[in-house]
DNA sequence: TATTGTTATACTCTATAACTATA
DNA sequence: TATAGTTATAGAGTATAACAATA
């Protein structure tokens, strides 16, 4: 009925209606960061999706496999493939659970916590350009709030991490 | 080099090092919305991405096709399919462009304006159990800085909607 | 009986190429 | 020549079902 004033400025507006569309704000926002990390983490064995994982192996975010699958929210048939590609790679291993013979935990091997911290800190270079229209304190109030929705969301548990071997923890660079 | 005290509270806490980690936060947060508002678009003919396109059209966000295409991230030859089944079920209509008899304008019909809106109505339930743990000044907050991520990255022009046309303006619910 | 990891198979989705019509 | 839309085909990606090992 009423005809929506559409006399604002239209420098940088997205089309009326979607500015509060909370669905296409992070689907673009979510891209736009794909997108600018792509090349970051093009060399990786599954793109994107490796790097993921290898952030989980690395942080131990997972306990097993499985795990890792459903923090990813991929298939655990798909799993085995990306895990099949990072251990060919040599960038994470799968060791036997000492707890659950069925199990295994994936860990970053000491090559995958470096091309990891590679990737990452190309892709800090792409976020600068990302988040150029916020300043520090909202670039950091940002992440927080979407690490607070994040965790309360519970797809997948935060639970202490048993990867901690004799051998070098990779959770610790 | 400096280890990271590791000593704060667990609960609720994702494994060290992904709370600062935007790429998993982002990836986290839009999954977690898509599973939120998955049983609300799911009678909708793409799902989340006929929902996507059908906002899209609504709002007039793109002049054609390819422009929608282009916002939604998808390939235009699979928008094709995308369009027609929408349009197959009454949401959108394709009109001929008067400027460029090539294109073809997308537009929201007063059935999909009026599926939208119900979707959006239990999209927002969902997105409040989602954005639980924000306040209500926190979640504004969090709409404006990715509205502002998103206006930054020029994946689809912010061009002045040519579909307001002699019939209904679905622009204006 | 349920779960973890795996494999093979079938399915869905996506992209490449070619075509028509317009610019 | 370049672009919008369409179609057909081939490829990549994904899920379903079945299996062995273990809980």
């Amino acid at each position: 009925m009423a005809e929506t004033s559409r006399t604002d400025s239209q420098s940088n507006a997205l089309p009326a209606g979607l500015e509060d569309n909370l669905g296409w704000l992070l689907a673009q926002c979510f891209r736009a960061h794909m997108i600018a990390a792509e090349t970051a983490v093009a060399d990786l064995p599954h793109g994107a999706r490796g790097y993921l994982a290898l952030c989980g192996a690395a942080t131990c975010s997972a306990r097993n496999q499985a795990e890792l699958a459903k923090q990813l929210g991929v298939d655990r048939t798909v799993m085995v493939y990306l895990v099949d590609d990072l251990e060919k790679a040599g960038l994470v291993e799968r060791l036997p659970d000492p707890a659950d013979r069925r199990s295994r935990l994936i860990r970053a091997t000491v090559a995958g916590v470096e091309r990891l911290n590679a990737a990452q800190h190309a892709i800090s270079a792409a976020e600068s350009a990302l988040l150029a229209t916020l300043g520090q304190d909202e670039q950091r109030q940002l992440r927080e709030m979407l690490h607070r929705i994040a965790a309360s969301q519970v797809l997948g548990p935060a639970a202490p991490c048993p990867n901690a071997g004799p051998g070098a923890d990779p959770c610790s660079s």
